[in-house]
DNA sequence: ACTAATAATCGAAACGTTTCGATTCATGGG
DNA sequence: CCCATGAATCGAAACGTTTCGATTATTAGT
C-alpha cells in the first residue's frame, strides 16, 4: 500500500510539501502541486485514516446506536435508520451501526477508543440509559426523542404533547363529544416509548379539559387483539362515539377500519378517523386515513445535521432540545360529527342511505 | 482521556508493562498484573482504536456494502442487513454500513483508507462491479451472491439452478405436466439479480428437459400487474395448469393465490402452489404456501463465518464459492396433480358447481 | 557458590500522518 | 547594495500504541 512517503519520493519532495498540497494549509507552487497530484493519481494513494486520527483529525464516522428489542416494527425500525445513514452520507460521513443489547457499553467502547466523532440515538424511551450516561462519551450525541433525563444529550423529536392536545382539540372543533381511542401495542407502553406515553397523556388530559368523552379500547396486542370486539363494544355506546383516535399500528388500524365499514359505518360521514403517532404505508390501508405521522426523514435530517455541525465546530450541544410542530396529512377521514349518533343509538346507524340524506339535509 | 502513559504512571511501571498485561504475550508476575488492571479500572482506560490499527492491529470492523437502489425491497433489504450485522457482532466486530451509490469507491475508500478489515457485498447482481473490481480492495471480500465474473472475491448464496431443477421435478413427480409460472418483477431481471436469473432459466430448462409444459405470465410490476387478467389466462387454457410456480414477491403471490381461491378452485387439490426465492412472511397470506425460501440467517452466517475466519488467518479466499442446498418448507400447497385436469377443462374443474360460472365471469 | 536458564521488566523504535519552526530563495523598498 | 518581507519548501516532533532487544532479578542444576 503506497504512503505518504511513497508519494513524495515519487515527486521528488519531502513528506510535509505532500501534506500540505492536501491539505491547503500553507501555499504551495502551482508547479509541486502538479508532480504532487499526478503521484497520488499515480499510486492510488489514499491516507491512511488511522494515522490521521491519531493526529487529532475527524474520523467522518458517526456511531448510530440502535439496539434489538423485542417487538420492534423492522419497517419503522429501518426507516429511521436508512434516514440517518442517508443523511450522515450525504454530509460525508460514514455509519457504524450497534445493535448489541448493552447499549452504553457499546457508546463507551467506540466513543473511548476514538473510533467515531459523534453518536446518534435511536429509538429512545422515557428513561433511556443511554441518554442519562451521555456524559460519559466525551463525544457530541444527539438523541431522536426526549426522554426525561436529558441534560447531557441533545434531543430532537415531534412534540408528542402538542399532538395529544391538538388532536382532541381537532375533533372537539369538528363537534365530536365522545371519541374511541384505540391504544398502541402494550409493549410499546411497557418499554416506555416516549412518544406513546406522551401523546396518550397529552390527549386525554385535554379531552378531560375540554369535555370529550373517551372509551378507550383495552391493551393491544398485534397477534391477539380482538378487534371485531373492540368495534363491536364501542359500536354498542351511547351515544354512540363519533371519531376514532388510534395509536395503533397500521395492520391493526386497517382491521379497524375494515370492521367499521363492514358494521356500514361510513368513514368520514358515520365516523371520523384520526391515526397519531404512526407511520401509515398507504398501500395496505382499506381506505386512506388522516394523520398526525411520524416523521423519520425531517428528524434524522435535523438531528444529523446539528450532531455534524457540533462535530465540526468542536463545540457542545449537551441537554438542547429541539421539539418540531406535529405536521397533519389529509386523508379526508375526519368529518364534522354527525348530529343523530350523539343523541341516540336506536337509530340506523348508517345502513340505509335515507338516514345519511335526511341528516345532511337537516344540517343545512 | 486517560492514556497507556496515564496508566503506567499510575501503576508505577513502564507503558510496555502494561501493553503486555493487556496482550497476555509476555509474563508479567501477578503483583504487577494487578497493580496494572486496577490503574486501567479506576482511570475507565480503553486503547486508542487509532493507534492498534497503526501497529497493523485488527479494528474489528466490517464494511457492509448495499446500494440503494429503485424498486429495493424494505423487508428483504434489512432482513440481509441486520442478519449480517448481527452475526458480526457476535464475533465481536461492528458494522460500518456503505450505501452509496458509487459503491466501489465506496469501498476503495474505506480499504485503502485501513477504516476495515474485511467487506461483505450484499444485493450482488449478475454483473456486479463491486465483486469484479474486488482484487482493488487488499482486504478479505466475501459476497452474499454469485455473479458470472468473481474470481477475485468469495462467493456465497443459496445454489438457484438446483432450486430451479428441483422445483421442475418436483412437480413433475407428483403427476404435474402443465404448469404456469408467475414472474418476479421485471424489474428485478432488468437489473440481472442473479437469484431471479439463475433459478428462472433452470427451471425452463429443465420443464423442457422432462416435458413440463409452462404457462409463463407477461412482464411483473407490482403496481400495475393484473392477477385477474393472468388468472383468467391461465384457467382458460387447455389444457388447464394444475401447479403454479412463482417467483414474485408475496403481496402479488397473495393477491394471486386469492384470486385462485375465488375461482372456486381448492389449493391443493385443484392446484398446486410453488414459491421459489422468496421470503413469504406467514402474516399476510390468505392461505400458507410451500416454498423455497431465501435464508438469510443461514447465507448471512456462512458469509460472515468465512469472512472473518479469512481476516483472522490472514489468508485469503478470493474465488471460493460456497452454494449451499435449497431448502423446503412444506405449507401444504403442494399435492398430486388432479387426474381430470389434464385430460379436457370441459370437464368441472373442482369438486363443485359454481366453478364455471366464474371461468365464465373471469373471461368476461 | 557458580553458571545457565528463565521470568519479569524496561527503553526505544516504529507505524503514517500533521504541523511547528527553521531554512532557503526570490522580490522590492530604501 | 542591504535589509525586510513573503513565498516555497524541508526536517523533525508528536499522536498512542505494540513489539523487539536489552537488562535485571529469580530460580534450578551442579
Amino acid at each position: 500500500m503506497a504512503g505518504i512517503k511513497d508519494v513524495a519520493k515519487a515527486a521528488g519532495v519531502s513528506v510535509s510539501t505532500v501534506s500540505y498540497v492536501l491539505s491547503g494549509k500553507r501555499s504551495i507552487s502551482s508547479k509541486t502541486t502538479g508532480k504532487v497530484l499526478r503521484a497520488i493519481d499515480d499510486l492510488g494513494y489514499i491516507p491512511d485514516a488511522s494515522a490521521q486520527k491519531m493526529r487529532g483529525q475527524l474520523n467522518h464516522i458517526i456511531a448510530i446506536s440502535e439496539p434489538m428489542h423485542e417487538g420492534m416494527n423492522q419497517m419503522q425500525y429501518s426507516a429511521y435508520f436508512m434516514q440517518s445513514a442517508w443523511q450522515a452520507r450525504a454530509a460525508g460521513y460514514d455509519v457504524l451501526l450497534l445493535t448489541g443489547l448493552d447499549a452504553v457499553a457499546d457508546i463507551e467502547r467506540v466513543t473511548h477508543s476514538n473510533l467515531v466523532d459523534g453518536v446518534l440515538l435511536l429509538d429512545v424511551e422515557e428513561r433511556d440509559a443511554r441518554v442519562a450516561q451521555a456524559a460519559r462519551y466525551h463525544k457530541p450525541c444527539v438523541a431522536i426523542g426526549l426522554p426525561k433525563i436529558h441534560k447531557d444529550c441533545a434531543c430532537v423529536d415531534i412534540d408528542f404533547a402538542k399532538m395529544g392536545t391538538r388532536s382532541a382539540d381537532r375533533l372537539f372543533a369538528l363537534g365530536h363529544r365522545q371519541v374511541a381511542f384505540l391504544r398502541a401495542q402494550e409493549i410499546d407502553y411497557a418499554r416506555h416509548a416516549g412518544y406513546v406515553l406522551l401523546f396518550r397523556e397529552a390527549f386525554l388530559e385535554r379531552a378531560r379539559q375540554i369535555g370529550l368523552r373517551i372509551f378507550e379500547s383495552g391493551p393491544v396486542d398485534n397477534a391477539t387483539f380482538d378487534v371485531r370486539k373492540f368495534v363491536g363494544d364501542m359500536l354498542a355506546r351511547n351515544p354512540r362515539p363519533t371519531a376514532l383516535v388510534s395509536q395503533s399500528g397500521v395492520n391493526i388500524l386497517n382491521l379497524t377500519v375494515t370492521a367499521l365499514m363492514a358494521a356500514g359505518l361510513k368513514i368520514p360521514d358515520d365516523i371520523s378517523v384520526l391515526s397519531c403517532g404512526t407511520f401509515l404505508c398507504e398501500e395496505p390501508m382499506r381506505r386512506p386515513v388522516s394523520e398526525e405521522p411520524f416523521e423519520p426523514e425531517r428528524l434524522c435530517s435535523i438531528a444529523m445535521g446539528s450532531l455534524i455541525s457540533a462535530i465540526e465546530h468542536r463545540q457542545g450541544i449537551a441537554g438542547e432540545v429541539t421539539l418540531i410542530d406535529p405536521k397533519f396529512i389529509d386523508r379526508g377521514s375526519l368529518a364534522v360529527a354527525p348530529k343523530g349518533a350523539e343523541i341516540s343509538t336506536s337509530r340506523p346507524i348508517a345502513s340505509a342511505r335515507k338516514s345519511r340524506n335526511l341528516e345532511g339535509e337537516l344540517m343545512n
